[in-house]
DNA sequence: GTCATTTATCATGC
DNA sequence: GCATGATAAATGAC
């Protein structure tokens, strides 16, 4: 499972074309997952901070092979995991559940 | 105990389980009624939630892989989709 | 920033 | 072997 690692593509993963010259419907870019090294890592800056600053970000970026956008997006969906987790353990617990 | 339960809330975070066969018949009914607009409010989801003895989330997601996969091939949905149009249909009669 | 959602992928049921 | 529910990237509304 690696072909989802354009390592080679330097400046036309993340920054997408704008500027369609009516051929280009906006390609949604495809979902990739991440490898366990970058999820490793991202969740280990989670873990220290939850919200991450600019500077973390670009670092961790190039360190990963993963645009700032990218991460920036992991770190808010990751915070939304984060809540809905806790929704349902305060559900599960809550409850009785039993058996 | 906690624990157990613990281990429990973990295991069971993705272990899938189909949902019983009312509760489908709920959601479907819900989707193919609202078909032009499939997106129930919270509030329906939350009362959806409670006929189906499910949990909201998985109301949101029944909904959000019903619609994709249904547009993804109407024609395979197409049986099912008149089905449930009939029963609404006898439930409107009575 | 949150958050509902789209889409693809994963994991399981049968 | 696909159907189905849950999760992981990615977008867009606000």
């Amino acid at each position: 499972s690696g072909s989802c690692t354009s390592s080679s593509a330097t400046t036309k993963d993340g920054t997408a074309n704008k500027s369609s010259h009516s051929s280009t419907p906006r390609t949604r870019k495809k979902r990739c997952p991440y490898s366990k090294f970058q999820i490793r890592e991202l969740e280990r800056e989670f873990f220290f901070n939850v919200y991450i600053n600019k500077e973390k970000r670009l670092q961790l970026s190039r360190m990963l092979n993963l645009t700032d956008r990218q991460v920036k997006i992991w770190f808010q969906n990751r915070r939304m995991k984060e809540k809905k987790l806790s929704r349902d353990r305060l559900q599960y617990f809550s409850g009785n559940p039993l058996l | 105990a906690v624990m157990i339960l613990r281990s429990r809330f973990l295991d069971a975070r993705r272990k899938r389980r189909n949902f019983s066969k009312q509760a489908t018949e709920i959601l479907n009914e819900y989707f193919y009624s609202h078909l032009s607009n499939p997106y129930p409010s919270e509030e329906a989801k939350e009362e959806l939630a409670k006929k189906c003895s499910i949990t909201v989330s998985q109301v949101s997601n029944w909904f959000g892989n019903k619609r994709i996969r249904y547009k993804k091939n109407i024609g395979k949905f197409q049986e099912e989709a008149n089905l449930y149009a009939a029963k609404t249909a006898v439930n409107a009669a009575h």
